[in-house]
DNA sequence: TTTCATGTAACTATCGATATTACATGAAGG
DNA sequence: CCTTCATGTAATATCGATAGTTACATGAAA
């Protein structure tokens, strides 16, 4: 089952906006997660309704940041984008009358549930700021390690 | 996203199978999974090659339980499907070259995987006996309510 | 030797999600 | 103003994954 990719691409757009001082175009933002201009406006309209990013049309518009992000949490992506379901694996009938089925699915409900409560939590617990942070570490490693290289070539 | 509903379409069968003592085709299946009998057989496959189930051609054949239910885990059901990916939502790209995105790759990631073990640790906690059991409750839940509501409507 | 059942390959249909097109809205530049 | 650039959004097309179907082979029982 294909999986659903717009957590990842949008958290990946964010933090390039992140780098930049100025508004992102649609077109920019495409590119760079390479889709359609007008699938990134879809995605990032649940963002801009919850406040964690503004639009401007005309000359110089774009997407911006509307928030600081220690103040966005993974939590709050996944909800702005709808809480597209996590799971690829569920139940064959919600509310079945056959009494086999229904003390199946009320095992793997539960099952479901449980794991969903934890995953959110995690994503709860991470800041883009985190996120931010963990990339710049990574660009720091991979400097060093060219300096590295570099001397070893040399 | 569409959800695969094998894994609840399968412990739906295999209890049913338990209920009788001879072999079920797949037809019979079928018509209880709303599905088609090729689709059956596909699914069943992975179940006879771990031995959970049995297979016979000819007048009399179909479909039999090989295991006692308590030996059989939602688990081992779920592996012997051929463990269908769990998530509906994944990373963009594996092993991407952008830093941005292994960052983001590697939160997400570590939470997914996380959940993941809760829930397998759950699936393997339940057995087909386990569910079987729920299933004779809620029959005998069934039985009383209706016994009180006739002595109602008397 | 006929009937019934599974085994499996090949093909088709379906359906959801993404991509695309088209046009409206509105802001900035000249 | 009016042209350009950008978003907003509805409508449509395209694509891919999966289930469903057909067809035929294998083999067991009557």
């Amino acid at each position: 089952m294909k999986r659903d990719s717009r957590l990842s691409g949008v958290l990946h757009v964010l933090l390039h906006m992140a780098e930049r001082n100025e508004p992102v175009t649609s077109d920019v933002l495409a590119r760079a997660m390479d889709t359609n201009p007008v699938v990134i406006r879809r995605i990032m309209s649940g963002l801009r309704d919850q406040g964690y990013v503004r639009s401007e049309k005309g000359h110089g518009g774009g997407w911006s940041l509307a928030r600081d992000l220690a103040a966005i949490t993974l939590r709050d992506v996944y909800q702005a984008l709808g809480q597209p379901s996590l799971f690829a694996v569920g139940n064959r009938t919600e509310a079945p009358g056959c009494l086999v089925e229904q003390a199946v699915n009320a095992t793997l409900d539960r099952a479901f549930d449980e794991a969903e409560a934890l995953l959110l939590s995690r994503l709860e617990d991470v800041t883009l700021a985190r996120l931010s942070a963990d990339f710049q570490r990574r660009l720091g490693d991979r400097r060093n390690r060219h300096r590295l290289e570099t001397a070893h070539g040399s």
